[in-house]
DNA sequence: AAGCAGTTGTTAATATATTAACTATAATGT
DNA sequence: ACATTATAGTTAATATATTAACAACTGCTT
């Protein structure tokens, strides 16, 4: 019997930590662990942790732990990582370019398939082999090809349209760099990595002790 | 009085995305502006909104609701947006080097003062302006130079060690690329940019309709 | 000038997330 | 084989975060 109840995104954006802290056991030979063992390494409780795994299934065996090796194949297809992706970028200024080049991601079975700019510069230049398009032949390729992620590093201004043609021919991830809030259908997930509010919490935080001393109250 | 509690991490989160809205609120030319209104475009509640900007002051006004310019300085305010500050970037790959490209962050009023490699063939090429130094000399530098953020950029491999150098010599707020958890005492301020765990969450969240038909119960 | 509509700051209620406690079970040592 | 120890899964308690309700106040209209 399944329930279907939505994992919230606090469990959720735990998971890949889960996945990374395993590998790197795997790759220390360690065979098992305990959440209390794991919880010391990764630092959530070891309730919280055997919380977190429970929403998806029974991988431990009470008076043993986990076994690493399988808890981090359990975690990675839960991930959908038993699957490949292909990915287009569109934009191939600093972050674009940078995602680009960035190999990590086709170990975890991404496979960049495209680049797109609207820069005559740019385009027809080679990144690791990926030659740079014409943003204007996006929704003819969309067309032709089978892409699953698209990864949104353009400014601002252009951002929403773009995505429009993503999801007008079927991409229903993006990955998004760009600083705006994105309007799509229900059907499409989005992750954004919005580099400057990023940094804004570091200041905040920097800053955060003679703040709280100097407000009301 | 002060009372000094310390602000949740999830509405500090929510501050950036304030910042950015009232900016473009301005440059719409709006005044003035209501919780409800504001709630309609930024996607939070009304309620959440009021409660959030009033854990820092009474911006508003009964019967008036907010004064965009002088909100969006209070909230710059709190950011610690009325101050500047120096960064170096250590790690002139992919990353490292968007990130020194990147213009928007210095119009916040971050300047980087100094890029770090170890890589001979990196060593002495310049970003805007700005050499890549050879990172043997990084702990002579920060006891030269007052630098405020460290922009950690380097492989995971690097990484602790990096951290432990700018720690010494007084950096007190890192902004983390690499994949890693790093370790510093309590006065140190992290904020992780951790790609890969954000990809997984999208792909996660791509796959979740199919997963939650299938797992257990 | 009075009353109405709008809106905040704040308190109360609800929902969500985290942590702790407990129960059942498996592994281990003697 | 039995007793002991370890540990997961699960339920209960607590803490945190979000949303709703409301009282106090402001600005606007007539």
């Amino acid at each position: 019997m399944s329930d279907r109840r939505q994992i919230s995104m606090a469990v959720v954006r735990r998971l890949p930590k889960y996945h990374r802290y395993l590998l790197e056991l795997i790759s220390n030979d360690v065979d098992r662990i305990s959440s209390k063992e794991l919880s010391e390494k990764i630092g959530f409780t070891a309730s919280q942790i055997r919380q977190d795994l429970n929403n998806f299934g029974d991988f431990g065996q009470q008076g043993y732990g986990y076994n690493v090796k399988e808890l981090y194949n359990q975690i990675g297809n839960i991930l959908g990582l038993n699957e490949t992706y292909n990915t287009i970028i569109i934009g191939a200024g600093n972050i674009g370019q940078a995602i680009a080049n960035y190999s990590n991601f086709s170990k975890l079975g991404f496979t960049n398939q495209a680049i797109f700019d609207k820069n005559p510069k740019l385009i027809g230049l080679k990144i690791r082999d990926i030659a740079i398009l014409d943003v204007e032949f996006l929704e003819d390729y969309l067309k032709k090809n089978n892409i699953d992620i698209g990864i949104l590093c353009t400014p601002r201004e252009q951002a929403q349209e773009i995505t429009d043609t993503l999801v007008k021919n079927g991409v229903t991830a993006i990955w998004n760099f760009a600083p705006i809030d994105l309007q799509v259908p229900d059907n499409v997930v989005i992750e954004n990595v919005h580099l400057s509010e990023s940094l804004l919490t570091l200041t905040y935080r920097l800053n955060e002790p003679k703040l709280l001393h100097d407000i009301k109250k």
